[in-house]
DNA sequence: CTACTTGCAAATGCTTTGCAGGAGA
DNA sequence: TCTCCTGCAAAGCATTTGCAAGTAG
Protein backbone atom coordinates (compact mmCIF):
# COMPACT_ATOMS: atom_id res chain seq x y z
CA UNK A 1 0.00 0.00 0.00
CA UNK A 2 2.63 2.46 1.14
CA UNK A 3 5.14 0.58 -0.96
CA UNK A 4 3.08 1.12 -4.08
CA UNK A 5 2.88 4.78 -3.29
CA UNK A 6 6.63 5.01 -2.90
CA UNK A 7 7.18 3.29 -6.20
CA UNK A 8 4.80 5.61 -7.95
CA UNK A 9 6.45 8.65 -6.44
CA UNK A 10 9.87 7.41 -7.36
CA UNK A 11 8.75 6.85 -10.95
CA UNK A 12 7.39 10.37 -11.21
CA UNK A 13 10.53 11.87 -9.77
CA UNK A 14 12.63 9.92 -12.24
CA UNK A 15 10.78 11.51 -15.10
CA UNK A 16 12.58 14.75 -14.28
CA UNK A 17 15.85 13.21 -13.11
CA UNK A 18 15.07 13.68 -9.50
CA UNK A 19 16.01 11.19 -6.85
CA UNK A 20 13.87 9.66 -4.20
CA UNK A 21 16.04 10.31 -1.20
CA UNK A 22 15.45 9.49 2.42
CA UNK A 23 14.12 12.94 3.24
CA UNK A 24 11.63 12.91 0.41
CA UNK A 25 10.54 9.43 1.27
CA UNK A 26 9.96 10.46 4.85
CA UNK A 27 7.86 13.42 3.77
CA UNK A 28 5.72 11.28 1.50
CA UNK A 29 5.24 8.71 4.24
CA UNK A 30 4.23 11.45 6.63
CA UNK A 31 1.74 12.96 4.21
CA UNK A 32 0.30 9.56 3.40
CA UNK A 33 -0.22 8.73 7.05
CA UNK A 34 -1.52 12.12 8.13
CA UNK A 35 -4.90 12.03 6.40
CA UNK A 36 -4.93 15.83 6.48
CA UNK A 37 -2.88 18.52 4.86
CA UNK A 38 0.29 18.99 6.88
CA UNK A 39 2.06 22.24 7.65
CA UNK A 40 5.81 22.76 7.54
CA UNK A 41 5.78 23.09 11.29
CA UNK A 42 4.17 19.71 11.60
CA UNK A 43 6.63 18.23 9.16
CA UNK A 44 9.47 19.68 11.18
CA UNK A 45 7.99 18.21 14.34
CA UNK A 46 7.46 14.82 12.72
CA UNK A 47 10.88 14.74 11.08
CA UNK A 48 13.22 16.50 13.49
CA UNK A 49 16.33 15.52 11.55
CA UNK A 50 15.15 17.08 8.32
CA UNK A 51 16.18 20.74 8.15
CA UNK A 52 13.44 23.14 7.21
CA UNK A 53 15.26 24.31 4.14
CA UNK A 54 15.44 20.76 2.86
CA UNK A 55 11.78 20.23 3.63
CA UNK A 56 10.89 23.33 1.64
CA UNK A 57 13.09 22.33 -1.23
CA UNK A 58 11.81 18.79 -1.24
CA UNK A 59 8.24 19.96 -1.24
CA UNK A 60 8.89 22.19 -4.20
CA UNK A 61 10.41 19.28 -6.08
CA UNK A 62 7.65 16.91 -5.07
CA UNK A 63 5.10 19.45 -6.13
CA UNK A 64 6.65 19.94 -9.52
CA UNK A 65 6.84 16.19 -9.94
CA UNK A 66 3.09 16.17 -9.43
CA UNK A 67 2.95 14.09 -6.30
CA UNK A 68 2.31 16.79 -3.74
CA UNK A 69 -0.09 19.68 -3.68
CA UNK A 70 0.13 22.92 -1.73
CA UNK A 71 -2.99 23.80 0.23
CA UNK A 72 -3.65 27.35 1.32
CA UNK A 73 -5.42 27.56 4.66
CA UNK A 74 -6.57 30.57 6.61
CA UNK A 75 -3.47 31.10 8.69
CA UNK A 76 -0.04 31.99 7.34
CA UNK A 77 1.27 28.47 7.04
CA UNK A 78 1.53 26.54 3.84
CA UNK A 79 0.18 23.04 4.10
CA UNK A 80 0.82 20.07 1.87
CA UNK A 81 -0.99 16.91 0.90
CA UNK A 82 -0.53 14.14 -1.63
CA UNK A 83 -1.68 15.00 -5.12
CA UNK A 84 -5.28 14.23 -5.88
CA UNK A 85 -4.58 11.32 -8.17
CA UNK A 86 -2.71 9.59 -5.36
CA UNK A 87 -5.63 9.95 -3.00
CA UNK A 88 -9.35 10.39 -3.32
CA UNK A 89 -10.90 13.56 -4.63
CA UNK A 90 -11.89 15.45 -1.52
CA UNK A 91 -12.46 18.88 -0.04
CA UNK A 92 -11.50 20.71 3.10
CA UNK A 93 -13.14 22.01 6.22
CA UNK A 94 -11.09 25.04 7.25
CA UNK A 95 -11.42 26.32 10.77
CA UNK A 96 -11.18 30.09 10.61
CA UNK A 97 -10.24 30.23 14.28
CA UNK A 98 -7.37 27.76 14.59
CA UNK A 99 -6.49 27.02 10.96
CA UNK A 100 -7.12 23.30 11.29
CA UNK A 101 -7.86 21.54 8.03
CA UNK A 102 -9.99 18.40 7.78
CA UNK A 103 -10.53 16.28 4.69
CA UNK A 104 -14.09 15.54 3.63
CA UNK A 105 -15.79 14.08 0.60
CA UNK A 106 -19.00 15.22 -0.98
CA UNK A 107 -21.81 12.93 -2.00
CA UNK A 108 -20.99 11.56 -5.45
CA UNK A 109 -24.14 12.96 -6.98
CA UNK A 110 -23.40 16.49 -5.77
CA UNK A 111 -19.83 16.20 -6.92
CA UNK A 112 -20.93 15.12 -10.36
CA UNK A 113 -23.37 18.00 -10.72
CA UNK A 114 -20.74 20.40 -9.57
CA UNK A 115 -18.11 19.19 -12.00
CA UNK A 116 -20.53 19.40 -14.87
CA UNK A 117 -21.57 22.91 -13.93
CA UNK A 118 -17.94 23.98 -13.64
CA UNK A 119 -16.99 22.67 -17.05
CA UNK A 120 -19.93 24.41 -18.64
CA UNK A 121 -19.39 27.68 -16.84
CA UNK A 122 -15.62 27.84 -17.31
CA UNK A 123 -15.96 27.04 -20.99
CA UNK A 124 -18.17 30.06 -21.44
CA UNK A 125 -15.36 32.23 -20.03
CA UNK A 126 -12.66 30.77 -22.24
CA UNK A 127 -11.09 29.25 -19.15
CA UNK A 128 -9.54 25.77 -19.21
CA UNK A 129 -10.30 24.15 -15.84
CA UNK A 130 -7.82 21.62 -14.46
CA UNK A 131 -9.70 20.95 -11.28
CA UNK A 132 -11.46 22.63 -8.43
CA UNK A 133 -11.12 23.03 -4.74
CA UNK A 134 -13.96 23.54 -2.38
CA UNK A 135 -13.13 24.90 1.03
CA UNK A 136 -15.77 25.08 3.68
CA UNK A 137 -15.02 27.82 6.15
CA UNK A 138 -16.33 27.75 9.65
CA UNK A 139 -15.53 26.64 13.15
CA UNK A 140 -14.24 23.19 13.99
CA UNK A 141 -15.79 21.31 16.87
CA UNK A 142 -12.97 22.38 19.21
CA UNK A 143 -13.39 26.09 18.43
CA UNK A 144 -17.19 26.31 18.15
CA UNK B 1 -25.29 52.70 -5.50
CA UNK B 2 -21.73 53.44 -4.47
CA UNK B 3 -23.13 55.90 -1.94
CA UNK B 4 -25.20 53.21 -0.31
CA UNK B 5 -22.16 51.02 -0.09
CA UNK B 6 -20.18 53.78 1.58
CA UNK B 7 -22.92 54.36 4.11
CA UNK B 8 -23.11 50.70 4.92
CA UNK B 9 -19.37 50.44 5.33
CA UNK B 10 -19.31 53.51 7.52
CA UNK B 11 -22.02 52.05 9.72
CA UNK B 12 -20.14 48.80 10.15
CA UNK B 13 -16.94 50.60 11.01
CA UNK B 14 -18.75 52.69 13.59
CA UNK B 15 -19.82 49.56 15.39
CA UNK B 16 -16.23 49.14 16.51
CA UNK B 17 -15.39 52.83 16.85
CA UNK B 18 -13.52 52.94 13.62
CA UNK B 19 -13.62 55.88 11.28
CA UNK B 20 -14.29 55.93 7.59
CA UNK B 21 -11.33 57.93 6.45
CA UNK B 22 -10.33 58.98 2.97
CA UNK B 23 -7.91 56.09 2.55
CA UNK B 24 -10.46 53.50 3.57
CA UNK B 25 -13.07 55.07 1.37
CA UNK B 26 -10.71 54.97 -1.57
CA UNK B 27 -9.98 51.30 -0.98
CA UNK B 28 -13.66 50.42 -0.81
CA UNK B 29 -14.36 52.38 -3.98
CA UNK B 30 -11.55 50.59 -5.72
CA UNK B 31 -12.74 47.16 -4.62
CA UNK B 32 -16.30 47.97 -5.60
CA UNK B 33 -15.25 49.09 -9.07
CA UNK B 34 -12.75 46.32 -9.72
CA UNK B 35 -15.16 43.42 -10.07
CA UNK B 36 -12.32 41.08 -9.15
CA UNK B 37 -10.25 40.49 -6.06
CA UNK B 38 -7.51 43.10 -5.95
CA UNK B 39 -3.94 42.61 -4.80
CA UNK B 40 -1.99 45.03 -2.64
CA UNK B 41 0.17 45.81 -5.62
CA UNK B 42 -2.88 46.80 -7.60
CA UNK B 43 -4.17 48.87 -4.73
CA UNK B 44 -0.83 50.62 -4.53
CA UNK B 45 -0.94 51.29 -8.24
CA UNK B 46 -4.50 52.54 -8.12
CA UNK B 47 -3.93 54.68 -5.03
CA UNK B 48 -0.38 55.97 -5.32
CA UNK B 49 -0.76 58.36 -2.41
CA UNK B 50 -1.77 55.68 0.02
CA UNK B 51 1.30 54.14 1.66
CA UNK B 52 1.40 50.39 1.66
CA UNK B 53 1.50 50.19 5.41
CA UNK B 54 -1.72 52.16 5.61
CA UNK B 55 -3.29 49.97 2.97
CA UNK B 56 -2.40 46.87 4.94
CA UNK B 57 -3.67 48.37 8.16
CA UNK B 58 -6.84 49.59 6.56
CA UNK B 59 -7.51 46.22 5.03
CA UNK B 60 -7.09 44.53 8.38
CA UNK B 61 -9.58 46.95 9.90
CA UNK B 62 -12.00 46.63 7.03
CA UNK B 63 -11.76 42.88 7.27
CA UNK B 64 -12.47 42.82 10.96
CA UNK B 65 -15.39 45.18 10.40
CA UNK B 66 -16.75 42.53 8.05
CA UNK B 67 -16.75 44.54 4.86
CA UNK B 68 -13.72 43.09 3.17
CA UNK B 69 -12.56 39.55 2.65
CA UNK B 70 -9.08 38.25 2.03
CA UNK B 71 -8.77 35.91 -0.95
CA UNK B 72 -5.86 33.54 -1.23
CA UNK B 73 -4.76 32.98 -4.81
CA UNK B 74 -2.00 30.79 -6.13
CA UNK B 75 0.77 33.33 -6.14
CA UNK B 76 2.25 35.01 -3.07
CA UNK B 77 0.04 38.06 -3.08
CA UNK B 78 -2.90 38.58 -0.82
CA UNK B 79 -5.95 39.78 -2.66
CA UNK B 80 -9.03 41.47 -1.31
CA UNK B 81 -12.66 41.82 -2.28
CA UNK B 82 -15.81 43.19 -0.71
CA UNK B 83 -17.48 40.88 1.79
CA UNK B 84 -20.00 38.49 0.34
CA UNK B 85 -23.04 40.19 1.78
CA UNK B 86 -22.06 43.39 0.00
CA UNK B 87 -21.85 41.65 -3.33
CA UNK B 88 -23.30 38.55 -4.86
CA UNK B 89 -22.31 35.09 -3.78
CA UNK B 90 -19.75 34.04 -6.34
CA UNK B 91 -16.71 31.89 -6.94
CA UNK B 92 -13.32 32.29 -8.53
CA UNK B 93 -11.50 31.13 -11.59
CA UNK B 94 -7.83 31.06 -10.61
CA UNK B 95 -5.24 30.97 -13.32
CA UNK B 96 -2.40 28.78 -12.09
CA UNK B 97 -0.03 30.35 -14.60
CA UNK B 98 -0.46 34.10 -14.03
CA UNK B 99 -2.44 34.24 -10.80
CA UNK B 100 -5.33 36.13 -12.33
CA UNK B 101 -8.62 35.81 -10.49
CA UNK B 102 -12.00 36.10 -12.19
CA UNK B 103 -15.38 36.18 -10.49
CA UNK B 104 -18.02 33.73 -11.65
CA UNK B 105 -21.40 32.55 -10.42
CA UNK B 106 -22.74 29.06 -10.48
CA UNK B 107 -26.19 28.11 -11.70
CA UNK B 108 -28.61 28.66 -8.82
CA UNK B 109 -29.71 25.04 -8.81
CA UNK B 110 -26.16 23.75 -8.49
CA UNK B 111 -25.41 26.27 -5.81
CA UNK B 112 -28.45 25.19 -3.84
CA UNK B 113 -27.56 21.53 -4.04
CA UNK B 114 -24.06 22.30 -3.00
CA UNK B 115 -25.06 24.36 0.01
CA UNK B 116 -27.43 21.68 1.18
CA UNK B 117 -24.79 19.00 0.80
CA UNK B 118 -22.29 21.10 2.71
CA UNK B 119 -24.59 21.73 5.63
CA UNK B 120 -25.38 18.07 5.91
CA UNK B 121 -21.81 16.92 5.59
CA UNK B 122 -20.31 19.51 7.92
CA UNK B 123 -22.92 18.79 10.55
CA UNK B 124 -21.89 15.16 10.59
CA UNK B 125 -18.34 16.27 11.45
CA UNK B 126 -19.36 18.62 14.25
CA UNK B 127 -18.21 21.53 12.11
CA UNK B 128 -20.14 24.80 12.02
CA UNK B 129 -19.96 26.11 8.45
CA UNK B 130 -20.04 29.87 7.89
CA UNK B 131 -19.74 29.69 4.15
CA UNK B 132 -17.80 28.09 1.39
CA UNK B 133 -15.45 29.06 -1.35
CA UNK B 134 -15.09 27.28 -4.59
CA UNK B 135 -11.98 27.96 -6.60
CA UNK B 136 -11.66 26.61 -10.07
CA UNK B 137 -8.04 26.13 -11.00
CA UNK B 138 -6.87 26.16 -14.55
CA UNK B 139 -5.59 28.37 -17.31
CA UNK B 140 -7.15 31.67 -18.23
CA UNK B 141 -7.77 32.46 -21.87
CA UNK B 142 -4.56 34.51 -22.06
CA UNK B 143 -2.37 31.72 -20.69
CA UNK B 144 -4.02 28.72 -22.35
C1' DC C 1 32.52 10.27 -12.09
C1' DT C 2 28.54 13.32 -12.94
C1' DA C 3 24.57 15.17 -11.58
C1' DC C 4 21.35 15.88 -8.11
C1' DT C 5 20.83 16.88 -2.88
C1' DT C 6 21.82 18.50 1.45
C1' DG C 7 22.80 21.86 5.45
C1' DC C 8 24.06 25.85 7.08
C1' DA C 9 23.67 30.57 7.06
C1' DA C 10 22.46 34.62 4.79
C1' DA C 11 19.18 36.90 2.03
C1' DT C 12 14.36 37.85 0.14
C1' DG C 13 10.15 39.97 0.17
C1' DC C 14 5.48 40.36 1.77
C1' DT C 15 3.52 41.97 5.80
C1' DT C 16 3.46 43.92 10.47
C1' DT C 17 4.60 47.21 14.05
C1' DG C 18 6.64 51.28 17.12
C1' DC C 19 6.38 55.79 17.49
C1' DA C 20 5.40 60.60 16.92
C1' DG C 21 2.57 63.67 14.59
C1' DG C 22 -2.22 64.44 12.32
C1' DA C 23 -7.14 64.39 12.10
C1' DG C 24 -12.00 62.89 12.80
C1' DA C 25 -16.21 63.65 16.08
C1' DT D 1 -9.66 66.95 23.55
C1' DC D 2 -9.79 62.25 23.38
C1' DT D 3 -9.19 58.53 20.33
C1' DC D 4 -8.32 56.76 16.27
C1' DC D 5 -5.47 57.04 12.11
C1' DT D 6 -1.39 57.95 9.34
C1' DG D 7 3.57 57.74 7.59
C1' DC D 8 7.89 56.60 7.94
C1' DA D 9 11.28 53.51 9.02
C1' DA D 10 12.50 49.49 11.31
C1' DA D 11 11.41 44.92 12.38
C1' DG D 12 9.13 40.03 11.77
C1' DC D 13 8.80 35.89 9.82
C1' DA D 14 7.75 32.23 6.49
C1' DT D 15 10.16 31.01 2.64
C1' DT D 16 14.08 30.97 -0.69
C1' DT D 17 18.82 30.71 -2.14
C1' DG D 18 24.33 30.58 -2.48
C1' DC D 19 27.76 27.67 -1.73
C1' DA D 20 30.56 23.86 -0.51
C1' DA D 21 30.27 19.18 0.91
C1' DG D 22 27.61 14.74 0.47
C1' DT D 23 25.57 10.98 -2.12
C1' DA D 24 22.71 8.43 -5.41
C1' DG D 25 23.25 5.80 -9.75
Amino acid sequence: MLDELHELVEARLRRTDQRYTAGRRAIIALLATAGNPVSITEIARGLPDLPRSSAYRNLVDLESAGVVRRVVAHDDFARFELAEDLTEHHHHLLCVACGKVTDVTLAARVERNLSAAIVEMAGAEGFRPHGHRLDILGLCSACA
